[in-house]
DNA sequence: CTCCTGACTCCAC
DNA sequence: TGTGGAGCCAGGA
């Protein structure tokens, strides 16, 4: 099994309404410190994917994208949807810490 | 091969 | 609480 189909499915087993961050992801991928890469895999990922990349932020509990940009606000999106983030943009970061 | 870049993190100020 | 710099490492030029 390569890295990135570890991190697919690290990424799919993200239940819905959680969160996660880069290096966490990683770290469960089996690839401490290489939250980086994660970033990359992710940005890789086909458009039409059904993988829940957008349960994905950064450390601080933000997205990882420029605010206001298309692909914030796409991702700011998805979380509203599954009640992580309320539409002003502020997300529920507590819900990063994932087992 | 080297140099630069980046959907990241950590740790000192 | 906020910034800055160093560490990180795969990819592309």
């Amino acid at each position: 099994m390569s890295d990135a189909e570890r991190v697919y499915q690290v990424l799919a087993s993200i239940p819905a309404g959680r969160l996660c961050s880069y290096g966490e992801v990683a770290r469960l991928a089996g690839l401490p410190g290489r939250a980086r890469w994660i970033g990359r895999v992710l940005g890789q990922l086909p458009k039409d994917s059904t993988l829940p990349w957008y349960r994905v932020i950064n450390n601080q509990g933000k997205i990882s994208f420029p605010e206001g940009s298309a692909a914030y606000r796409r991702q700011l999106q998805h979380l509203i949807d599954e009640g992580s983030a309320s539409p002003q943009g502020k997300i529920d970061w507590r819900q990063c810490r994932w087992p």
